[in-house]
DNA sequence: GTCTATAACCTGATAGAC
DNA sequence: GTCTATCAGGTTATAGAC
């Protein structure tokens, strides 16, 4: 724990926590044994336990590393849209400062494995890592759903939370599957360029989210 | 394979299936196995063998069942859209028969289990699933892919691909997590109806497909 | 076709030396 | 803090009786 001058830092319990992310983001969390993660990281298969008790344990240390960050920096974005619009962003502002942090986390050189890891997180069946997920994510999902919610001041609740529903997951497609989209476009498509996929998802987004409503729902 | 007069076909064969199906859609590939689909669907572990070779074998009989009818639908919902609009279908139209077979699977009790396993093979991270998975869904991809391109014109079309990787998304999300829409909306919404969601989803996706796109990706 | 029994291996977790 | 050794149990797969 404690570094001399000179140490980067990259102690077991790091080295750790950086292999997990790229194994369960690469293959998800059942599939990912603690022997595969702690063979890459270079360390002893008992320092996992020393150091996060178990296998959930280590997997709750390595989403939170990962989504704290992104989960303040997209209110800090959210709060200065906020100011420079005198309280009203526009609902594109909105989504721009929910998606781009984890399109453009690239202070790391792991950007990508995060932004894999926090897709499949979305989306897997495990309850604990679901729960983990909600607990992390639920005051970032409210304060969000509020903004919108002023921003379309005629769409009903229901609605919103339809569109949300179907905006939440086309965002986790653009970031747990990138190589969809490389695939299905043959190269034509950079899903890795984060600014080329918030200027097409942005829009997209925006687009569903002001369309009018079914007539039966409306108020 | 022989059936009597009033056998209902429930051999251990299906049985297997039938558990497994809702297995691997509650928890995913990875975290069943097969003792305990053995173990619910009351048959003997060793059946899984004989029947289909191998856990892999199982996966794809399962996953086969589940989108085969799906795929035919979907092309059958596309061919009576064509012609009944002189084969230029709208947006709305193509993204219905695209949606709607999925969400309205109810031939069968276990209509939510095929959606959610649908939705989860879709994001699994086993790449086995995934080879069967664009095998099966290849063919279907390229006829929806053609006809939206030809129902949108003027979108150029890696413009089509992004928007394409995005709504693939959305109706992923749909299908694999409908819990998330009733915690989301506190029960407000019933993602379990499948006209309600198709009334929805359709109109979000046609939006985001429709409208403008950003400036430098203009012809 | 269906069973029992078991092989061969992998899993997470832990005790205890250093 | 880090190691070895090992436990207790789960995993898929298979051989062979019926």
């Amino acid at each position: 724990m404690v570094h001399r001058a000179g140490d980067r830092g990259a102690d077991s319990k790091e080295l750790l926590m950086d292999a997990a992310e790229r194994l369960f983001a690469e293959r998800g969390f059942a599939a990912t044994s603690l022997r595969r993660i702690t063979a890459e990281a270079g360390v002893n298969l008992a320092a996992v336990n020393y150091h996060f008790g178990s296998k959930e344990g280590l997997i709750e240390a390595v989403f939170e590393r990962c989504i704290r960050p992104l989960s303040s920096e997209r209110l800090r974005l959210l709060d200065e849209a906020e100011a420079r619009s005198g309280g009203r962003p526009s609902v594109e502002l909105i989504l721009e400062s929910f998606v781009t942090p984890v399109l453009r986390a690239a202070s790391r050189p792991s950007a990508q494995i995060t932004m894999k890891l926090y897709g499949r997180t979305h989306s897997a069946p495990d309850s604990h890592v679901r729960e983990i997920f909600l607990r992390q994510f639920g005051g970032v999902r409210e304060r969000f759903t509020a903004a919108l919610a002023h921003a379309l001041p005629h769409l009903p609740r229901a609605e919103l939370y339809w569109r949300l529903h179907f905006a939440i997951g086309a965002v986790a497609q653009a970031m747990a599957d990138p190589e969809r989209l490389v695939v299905l476009s043959d190269g034509a498509c950079d899903p890795y360029d984060a600014d080329a996929t918030i200027a097409r998802l942005v829009p997209f987004l925006a687009a569903g989210l002001r369309t009018p409503w079914p007539v039966e729902a409306r108020e």
